[in-house]
DNA sequence: TTTTTGACCGTTTTTATAAAATGGTCAAAA
DNA sequence: TTTTGACCATTTTATAAAAACGGTCAAAAA
């Protein structure tokens, strides 16, 4: 029974975390959406933060599915990165609950969810790093710091997908490829 | 005799919006540093924010003055950006005012602080512009939109001098150089 | 006449405090 | 043994009074 119950929980919460944020999420919403007693959640979870980190893990885990599935072995570095890093920043842009917790970050800094975005950053960048090394090593990419490359990628890409658009007209995905690729790959250099 | 009770008007209101910020400024205040009436103050200036923005752009000016003395016509494209880059990012580090418009856009968002420092950003933005154009024509960069990449050039550079440093132990003024050319310049595909 | 001023005005922000709501607990009920 | 909701200490919100604010302008000073 215990199953249902911890599993009713997780869905009400996710629903109201979703709708409502973190803050503005309270633990007798989400018992009386789960149609338990407020103690009962808290034999599943300790407390409200942790009840929302293990949210919060299945929304990485569901992000780090699409970069997987993103990666072609028989495919190009640059195609498989630049798959699989559209996918994710197309999932972040559209998956209700990050949208939610990036607009309570924006207007009012709760620090958990700042700290669960972190972390699915933390997520994105450790994924591509895990890319970078393979591509050195099969002699794809020249030899570099994994950590540092990955971090700048992120970034760059971020810049082309999210902040570009805030000054001048949206780019298309092929566009922000061919950016990232002639920017990043090839080097503006002569 | 008006020249002078301008400038003691705008000394009197760079001290206080260095120290307090552009919302804890008030023009009582200003008047009081300053030895004039609150209403000499309209004379010369139609508001607050107008006060501000002359004084945003005395800042902008210092930090053109900068960017340009990093230029030298005989070195090449990239060492003239680093130079620059460095010089104008290490000033915003260091002057009083753009360290309390930054600690204020952090704290609490005030507007004309958040569009102080965007036209500082923009002004950068431009310079950088119009190095890479340079650089083009002299056929030292590959050809390229120069708005775009100096969008990028930004967005990295600032990425390795403030960003990496929230997560992992802060890069030298080499290091960050060698990196910049490494991904920018030269590019990390084989 | 021209320039400078600060008391004054409508509005916003801060302060003070009472009321409501929240996360978490635990003795009792199931 | 598991579940519950009344209960507790603390935090958040609602509200109203007081203070502070940016900006104006009739009068004083130059």
């Amino acid at each position: 029974m215990s199953i249902d119950r911890k599993q009713s929980i997780i869905n009400a919460a996710t629903g109201s975390f979703t709708m409502y944020g973190y803050k503005a999420t309270t633990m007798d919403q989400v018992a009386k959406l789960a149609n338990v007693g407020k103690g009962t959640i808290y034999t599943f979870f300790s407390n409200k933060e942790e009840l929302f980190n293990e949210i919060v893990r299945g929304m990485i885990l569901e992000a780090k599915a699409v970069a997987e599935q993103a990666i072609d072995p028989g495919d190009t570095f640059f195609q498989n990165l630049h798959r699989a890093l559209y996918g994710v920043l197309d999932f972040r842009k559209k998956h209700q609950l990050a949208i939610k917790l990036s607009q309570e970050v924006r207007e009012i800094g709760t620090p958990a969810a700042v700290e669960a975005l972190n972390q699915l950053e933390s997520a994105i960048t450790s994924f591509i790093e895990r890319e970078v090394k393979k591509a050195v090593q099969q002699k794809e990419l020249k030899p570099c710091d994994p950590k540092l490359t990955a971090f700048l990628m992120l970034k760059i890409y971020i810049s082309l997908v999210f902040d570009w658009e805030k000054k001048e007209s949206p780019l298309t995905k092929e566009e922000i490829a061919a950016h990232f690729e002639f920017y990043v790959m090839k080097g503006i250099g002569l």
